[in-house]
DNA sequence: CTGTTAGCGCGTTCAG
DNA sequence: CTGAACGCGCTAACAG
């Protein structure tokens, strides 16, 4: 036999689908303890479970919430996720996952499909940095939280990392070192990506001191010619990775190459990724905090779940400049 | 107003909703220019959607699979979810992931949830090894494929890397090195984990040779004596991580109390995280491939969908040993 | 304390 | 070519 209905249940135990939905609602105030017991030995014998379905489509609400994520595989992700998890659950919300595998198309797709299945709410990982292009989700009234990346112009609650707090004290770092030649890395430099406001940040606070910042995009295998340019210099220069992605590119070509840090060049890197303490004496490093970042966007989400008001659309969170000898 | 319904768009349109249904569903065969202009009109202007859990409701199939693994947090799952999504998708299935986060409970919660919800399949990366505790999936006749580690007895098609066949090449290399002592490390060796199974797989083959292998559980700050009596020992000693996590917890103390390895003693590994190739010259690792374990793992459930039957319940991948100078 | 009835949004006969 | 009517599994008035 198939997955046992209500009705099938109800048969079973000689009562009415109400009785039944009365007791599955722990509605047994006025309910005798016989038709009760009976009720729950027959829901046992059949291993009955109420149709998620059946009840989304009659109460409207699924008390589950959409994650998407840009992409699963960046370990950062995984960390966040910690972050959200407690508090929905603490607030009776399921929580189900998804990868939008770094395509836009599919998360526009998968967003859709949030909506149709009726989410109470989703967290998301934007990837796209236009607020028109997820206008349609304010359409279908579902509350919606950012995190770790923002759009514009700004629209629904977003929670970031600080992009400039940091920064500026690796500048600072920067200078007191005495680099001479300063590069930033990244597989871009999008308008309005975290990626480029670092880049704007490091380079805002060189320039204060007369220094300059160079941008370099990361492309198939150009990093080589800069590394073997810098090896064979004798200026003093410092590398920073805008994400731990680039950061393992560089740290790629630096083995192959065979370029010792922080002898001939100084690395930092945006993220805090727990492994780069592990490699030589540790990496310099933004560190950043994702559990907080998943966490405030749910309780933000919660919030508004609960009709309460949002303080603030932009949450920063802070970061703090980790310090090893690689710069 | 609230979202648009099936009966709004068709009254909008001045048609039935069985029209619109067909619509919906692409029976066009017959069916009149003229309203087929309008209904695509009328449901672009009131953005309508159909809502998924009516048509689960009545259709009796989701096209859902819910994946859940033991924690997000493992860089290995990310690449083992990227195995997962293109095949399912191809096939026209949406994927939700559940992270279980190390507990049995929640695990076996979210499973229930996902019984509930209808999904027309699971793909699990059990957290128990008893079949028994599963039972209840098979009962609610929901296809299951398990990946990653096996549950005991051989119940549900399985897709695992292969234990055995590397971690006896690591043992020979061992031997070859002339390691004198050798210690399998990890936080458990619960009888049929992936760990038990690589112990007792490093172990028989160095007992071929008339060696032994000791194993360590990881608890606390223990670590610290064994790395001190080592450092004091004159046996060139070896030290087998079961997985990337122990390895961590390794790197850390070796850090600490200043061991430099390969001199002081060597390591190696099993899972093949890519960063390790950062720390030193990189560290020999038993290099498994999680997107295929993913991908496998999902094509089997898309066989059991098509109700075609399935070769083996025990899949199993290769893996290769990757050879640094950190051992 | 319990059952009858209607309806959530959709798909599908079966008639026109 | 189109619509009326029923049912998917469940909940909630409203009676009794």
């Amino acid at each position: 036999m198939k997955q046992p209905t209500i009705s099938d249940v109800a048969n079973a135990a000689g009562v009415s689908k109400t009785t039944l939905s009365r007791y599955l609602n722990h509605n047994y105030a006025h309910m005798s303890a016989k038709t009760k017991e009976r009720i729950e030995q027959v829901i046992k014998e059949l291993g009955y479970r109420p149709n998620k379905h059946a009840q989304s489509l009659k109460a409207h609400q699924t008390h589950e919430i959409g994650i998407q994520v840009a992409d699963i595989t960046n370990a950062y992700i995984g960390q966040l996720i910690k972050g959200v998890g407690p508090i929905l659950r603490k607030n009776n919300y399921q929580m189900q996952i998804l990868d939008a595998n770094n395509s836009q198309q599919l998360e526009q797709q998968q967003l859709k499909a949030l909506i149709d299945k009726r989410v109470d709410g989703i967290i998301l990982q934007p990837i796209d940095y236009h607020s028109a292009n997820y206008e349609f989700i304010h359409e279908a009234k579902i509350p919606l939280v950012l995190v770790d990346r923002d759009t514009v112009p700004s629209r629904w609650p977003a929670v970031i990392s600080d992009n400039y707090q940091s920064v500026r004290q690796l500048a600072n770092l920067i200078i007191k070192k005495n680099y001479e030649r300063v590069i930033t890395i990244s597989q871009h430099f999008n308008p309005l990506s975290n990626s480029s406001t670092r880049y704007q940040s490091i380079k805002q606070q060189l320039n204060k001191f007369n220094r300059t910042c160079e941008a370099f995009i990361i492309s198939g295998d150009n990093l080589i010619k800069l590394l073997t340019e810098i090896k064979l210099s004798t200026k003093k220069t410092a590398i920073f990775a805008t994400n731990v992605m680039a950061l393992e590119v560089l740290l790629n070509y630096i083995a192959k190459l065979n370029l010792p840090f922080p002898d001939d060049l100084g690395i930092a890197y945006y993220d805090g990724c727990k492994w780069t303490q592990f490699v030589n004496n540790g990496i310099t490093t933004i560190h950043q905090d994702p559990t907080s970042i998943g966490q405030i966007g749910a309780e933000i989400l919660i919030q508004q779940l609960n009709d309460l008001p949002i303080n603030s659309l932009r949450n920063i969170i802070p970061t703090n400049l980790v310090e090893t000898n690689s710069l």
